[in-house]
DNA sequence: ATGAAAGCGCTAACAT
DNA sequence: ATGTTAGCGCTTTCAT
């Protein structure tokens, strides 16, 4: 089936390629027989615009690349959503760069979109200083965004969680259900989230609990180190276990559990992200919800503000403030959820 | 910064730009010396070819549109990896559109993609009857395969797991452990999955229990329907769960526990797919793995196939095999793990 | 308000 | 083996 073309519209409605183009793209007011014939034409021979042709010639494909850690850290599918859904209502397309946690790989991927002529680049650091050359170079040549993460604080523009203000949630809410013997499970990361939910539990925790700040154990975000970390810290019986992350906690809470802690009785657990297994824990878990629409809708804002302009202003980095999602394994008091 | 096209690489080599095109491209053979020159030159500006002016030219974009139900159901980001990989491999871009569960959102989501020039689709449809239009004329348009699900049996090529081999992989299992009261809760649905997991349980579970095929509780791959089904067989004490996903999985082993059964020592409990949640779950889910990059690549392999032959043969339904993963929730005896 | 024509950067006939 | 030429389908001057 022959592709129907511009061309095709402008003979069937009897006015010229420019007139046709002119009405389809909204380019220019042109007389309101012509509009209505145009469109008219369009219809009956079911025309659809060429966006490679477009492209070609207005020097911009519609089209933004995203380059991500790893599609299957279950925090990243809920972003890609949010940036996707984001990009179809103003009629971007997207197209998608798994890394694999290899900067190597990154540096790539990057370079590989922007080949493809995407009109900016949505990225999510592999590595806080590891992907900073690729992520300059992006930047150097195309608008771009850091998402969630970023690497340094003068590369790019940014778009984050507020880290501090969700610590602040959980440790207000952890003393004011009655919680006074506090630890900390975290990593030891020097990528942003790590840092400022560890800073932010050590300045915040001194108000509910001055020995707080010293009960901290650092490793990594994943389920194992919270069950090696929850290993660690039960001896001293907390009241409560503050998790850096989600996985984390669903660890401890395993842990804890099977060395025979109450949950919430004895101590309460929370974590950090709301991914889909904190609801799903035994008991739910207590957690930091990341307004993700909220960030995938401020990045995306973003671009099209760098778009627009020409203007290179300062960089913005932009925090949105996260919400408290209060589940069982923080219910107060001593009894079983 | 402008960007540096063939016109600048031919000037800089003293060759024609045809010339060029033919050396970088790889298009035809050209003289040795030729050959070195240019590419030295290309080199030497930093040429980068323009990926929208050729996808114009040769009708080819090199990018495939990827059409899912819902990003952040757990099973999805792995084959997205998955086919991400295969694609970039082999230096195509992948577009990706979210669904969000709704067919509506998948036929628009179609024909954005179709309207940006893929050079094929993959289509994990949303539902097998609503979606069955949209991809039909999809598959109209442009090569197109369904992955992991499908519309029907007559709509275009499909790659998917053979979930009949799986569940006779988890039957299998059970009566080597010793299990002989089997029970099974699963899917009312009517796409793929739904309907093969339950009548391969059907069929498979006479020969270690002939009252099994009739101990079957059907809603929806969700947990909470796990919960709800565990309640309603525990009272006839089985000494195995097969569930038809993970998530069933899960929402059954919680229940289970919460009413006081022990897991692997009076019931075993098994899943199907191996998401992420399977060796989280307390206690580890012995489940049928996907071979989610195997499937990746039959459904690339598939549309470099349809892409290069234009003769259009039947349809080809491709299974691959799944994998037995046994964990904890299944270990034999009476024993807890 | 409309049309004619140039050309985005590239590939593929068609020449030589 | 290399060069010349003609577009791919569209947007955008520049005329009228």
């Amino acid at each position: 089936m022959p592709e129907v073309t511009l061309r095709d519209v402008a003979r069937e409605s009897g006015y010229s390629i420019a007139t046709v183009s002119r009405v389809l793209g909204g380019t220019r007011t042109v007389g309101a027989q012509a509009d209505r014939k145009v469109r008219a034409a369009a219809e009956r021979l079911g025309y659809r615009p060429n966006q490679v042709a477009r492209a070609l010639r207005s020097r911009s494909t519609g089209t933004i690349g995203l380059v991500l850690p790893q599609i299957t850290n279950p925090f990243f599918p809920m972003l890609v959503r949010g940036v996707e859904h984001a990009l179809h209502s103003r009629g971007r397309g997207l197209l998608i760069a798994d890394c694999d946690d290899d900067p190597e790989l990154e540096a790539s991927r990057i370079s590989a979109l922007l080949d493809r002529q995407v009109d900016a680049l949505l990225v999510i650091p592999v590595h806080e200083a590891h992907s900073r050359a690729a992520v300059a170079a992006g930047a150097q040549r195309t608008p771009l965004v850091q998402l969630d993460r970023r690497c340094g604080t003068d590369v790019a523009d940014s778009v984050a969680v507020d880290n501090t203000a969700g610590m602040a949630l959980v440790l207000d809410h952890l003393a004011g259900t009655g919680r006074r013997r506090v630890c900390f499970l975290g990593s030891a990361g020097t990528d942003s989230a790590a840092v400022e939910r560890r800073t932010a539990y050590r300045n915040g925790v001194a108000a509910l609990d001055p020995a707080g700040a010293e009960r901290v154990e650092l490793g990594d975000f994943s389920v194992e180190w919270g069950r090696a970390a929850a290993e660690r810290v039960w001896p001293s019986r907390p009241d409560a276990v503050v998790c850096a992350n989600d996985l984390i906690a669903v660890g401890a809470m395993q842990q804890l559990r099977r060395m025979g802690a109450d949950i919430p009785g004895e101590v309460a657990v929370t974590g950090f992200d709301d991914v889909a297994i904190a609801s799903l824990a035994e008991p739910a878990l207590t957690t930091v919800r990341q307004p993700v629409t909220g960030l995938a809708e401020e990045a995306v804002r973003l671009l099209d503000q760098r778009l627009s302009e020409h203007t290179d202003r300062p960089h913005h980095a932009i925090r949105l403030a996260p919400e408290l999602v209060v589940r069982a394994s923080s219910a107060p008091g001593t009894t079983r959820e």
